[in-house]
DNA sequence: ACAAAAGTGTTAGAACTACACCCATGC
DNA sequence: GCATGGGTGTAGTTCTAACACTTTTGT
């Protein structure tokens, strides 16, 4: 009964959803499918694991191969096994949530693979169980933006106050008092103001800031916690 | 390259975390591995995917079959892939924990499987990755039964108010305070107060409780969130 | 009468929410 | 000079945390 049976294996895919901020919404990565079944329709990110890697190698291999990106958050959150999932064959998949900075994706090798950014309220039909996956994700996400500050990594290096409230509100999908968002941003003392301006946004200018990792992590804590 | 290749097929298995709770302590339980390798040895309860079935379902099997539990709250919440970690052969395993009555789970089912309760502080070494399953599976017990009330399903049906926070203790790994957590669970308004009392405990006999299933599904919201 | 656990309220501090005006600059 | 977005503080309310004594009853 517990036996290493061959005839029980199946294959395994990886799908990453891969979240981007351009300073207005929240986006999405899709591509057009170039295999069959299913072929030209929009898609997650996604491939098969192989034989001597693990999942996280797999994500990270799949993330690199379509957008040149590496050494960026990623976490694997939920494992489909559903038994018609793919109509060719047996295939359970694992999802893995990824956050760039949409500015450094390497835009020929996504327009190479037909790839294509979409707001996350317009997500076109994907295929499969997809679309489900893609709301475990955004779930996910928003949850773990409010106890860990993995939102920046959203963002340019530099950016301002204004930005980061966009970002928060398109993760929590409301709108936050400016005021009020920026007294807990400070009260949390993990930024470092710059002496520098960004002046497209407005006439007047809006200070730029940079997350300060050393003082978060000499918090050495858990609780960022950040109730919006 | 993105081919459903037959080499890559893998074995799939399940492991279960299961924690119960005796009214002092959180308890996990595990079997002595009954084939090899690591024959003897403690482990998680688990077993293999079968063909024709979603890792749901085979968890809710294997679930079964050692201890004649149908029904409980199982939640899976990782899935880990090191090549090395099974030395027979490649086997990904996905793992759930599940959070079950004490007082019903079928004593003699897990006898006969060599089944044996640990407290949670004093779980022995497992085999495999068992270990980091267990404190992966810890951590999100801890952190869903804040928001969300599935702690109420390792109590029995009725039960005092100094068990549901030892229980709260013991899950958290913290002593409260008992008038404050008194007044934070009546603010909640989901639990009924019975004119029963448990006189097992103390002279005085405490209140017995159940919980208020449909008061809790007509706030029909998220926030249970109980802070402590 | 005493041991053992149950039950019960108040208060000070912290955190959260709501809210409105002036500033700097490019045109 | 005016339109645009940037920046800032306070007061009322709610939530949290700390804290100690009385009740009941079996022995």
């Amino acid at each position: 009964m517990n036996a290493y049976n061959p005839q029980d294996k199946v294959l395994l895919a990886v799908d990453c959803i891969i979240f981007g901020f351009d300073n207005e919404d929240l986006k999405v990565l899709f591509v057009k499918r170039d295999f069959e079944p299913e072929k030209g329709n929009w898609s997650l990110i996604g491939g098969f694991l192989k034989k001597e890697e693990t999942l996280n190698d797999a994500a990270n291999r799949i993330l690199h191969n379509l957008t040149g990106v590496n050494d960026i958050y990623m976490e694997q959150f939920y494992t489909w096994s559903n038994i018609d999932r793919d109509p060719v064959e047996r295939t359970i998949s694992t999802s893995y949530y990824a956050i760039i900075n949409i500015q450094e994706y390497n835009e020929k090798l996504t327009e190479h693979h037909n790839a294509k950014w979409f707001s996350l309220t317009e997500a076109p039909h994907l295929i499969f169980d997809h679309n489900e996956m893609l709301a475990k994700a955004t779930r996910r996400l928003r949850r773990r933006t409010s106890i860990s500050p993995i939102g920046f990594g959203l963002l340019p290096e530099k950016f301002t106050m204004r930005q980061l409230q966009k970002l928060y509100e398109s993760i929590l999908d409301k709108k936050l008092d400016k005021r009020n968002f920026v007294n807990k941003i400070k009260s949390m003392d993990i930024l470092i103001k710059l002496n520098e301006k960004d002046m497209t946004s407005s006439t007047k200018g809006s200070y730029l800031y940079i997350f300060d990792q050393e003082k978060y992590d000499a918090k050495q804590t858990n609780d960022f916690y950040l109730k919006l």
